[in-house]
DNA sequence: TTCAACGTGTACAGATCGGTAAACTTTATT
DNA sequence: AATAAAGTTTACCGATCTGTACACGTTGAA
């Protein structure tokens, strides 16, 4: 069992959810798309459930990885990176592959709070606010738990939004409600 | 083939839907829930898409007359009406029942553009929108357009947001966040 | 009372679902 | 070269999926 292989069967595996969800995917079209005979993937993921953690877990480092070296290139102060931050989704929206935000998608699929599913999504926007929040904190705001959830929910707007409309236009009206709200936050905080 | 009958399976079929989501109930288990037997549902309903569909159509009104009245009862400016939203909101979150947006869990499980139940989610959005643009302009707003797109941002936000921390706060960040929102619009319309 | 129309339930078709048993092929070690 | 371990293939399981053929019961009109 090369690690290598499992790493690149993850990796198809998300591909596919992300495209076209994850009930809508059988194993047998994942086996097809994959190459690889049905009994090798269940030696590598114990169930469809595993398989799935597993690709959310890929994507959870693979969008933040992207997200953080992206607002770093685009700004230094952390004012600045709160906004860039709409400036990475905008270029996001744009890319032919976009399909929304795949945890979003998880959590309307796999409803129960108590869900490994549920749960995992749940994680991924919890590290994305926290980053936020620290932003926030760092930028001076005058109540930064807050701006943090709001910036956070301009981003899950935005990317519901965009699917919606089909349009990336969502992304410049977040942008700049993030910066009417950040210039609120911070002018009150100076006063 | 009494027309109330019809209104019946809709009704009880969006329940499901809405709990447990659309690939994961099949027919079987609607037939179940509705006492029916199969062949009399297949009469009312062409395929499972109808059904989806039909019920779509029956959320799209239950929803949009709960919350415009909602809204109507708890203000009467335009100003107010927008902001009262979210109060609308942070009830509907407090639900038992709430489990999210129906439509934007149709939207991450139908996700191609053209499909009927996509548009039909996107055109429930875009009504919402039409609504919000009107109130801002109304109330006098220097962009309502953009204003208005806003308004539905943090709405959807705030909907993603308090499923995936399982929580109604999104709803009073969206709030204060429109509020401030509002103000800067109309501060700059009146300069 | 006969007949036609209609709504319903049973029982099933064909495909696909997640998952597995067992035989076979490759690979690494001695 | 012999052998054990690892990985793969084929073929299949029972359950469930959407959708249907057909026989049955009910109802209203002639």
């Amino acid at each position: 069992m090369r690690p290598n292989k499992k790493d690149e069967l993850v990796s198809k595996a998300l591909e596919v959810f992300y495209r076209d969800g994850f009930h809508a995917t059988g194993m047998d079209k994942l086996v097809v798309e994959t190459g690889v005979s049905k009994t090798s993937m269940y030696k590598h993921f114990r169930t469809k459930e595993d398989l799935i953690l597993a690709a959310l877990d890929l994507r959870d480092t693979n969008f933040r990885t992207w997200f953080l070296n992206r607002v770093a290139e685009l700004a230094e102060t952390p004012e600045g990176q709160l906004i860039a931050g709409f400036d990475a989704l905008a270029e996001w929206f744009e890319e032919d592959s976009y399909r929304g935000c795949m945890f979003i998608k998880a959590c309307s699929e796999f409803q129960e709070d108590d869900h490994p599913i549920h749960q995992q999504a749940a994680r991924h926007k919890q590290i994305l606010l926290d980053h936020l929040t620290a932003l926030a904190r760092a930028a001076g705001a005058e109540d930064p738990d807050c701006l943090g959830s709001q910036m956070l929910l301009l981003k899950e707007g935005a990317i519901v939004s965009s699917v919606l409309i089909n349009s990336g236009a969502p992304a410049r009206d977040a942008r700049a409600a993030a910066q009417v709200l950040l210039d609120s936050a911070l002018k009150n905080q100076a006063a």
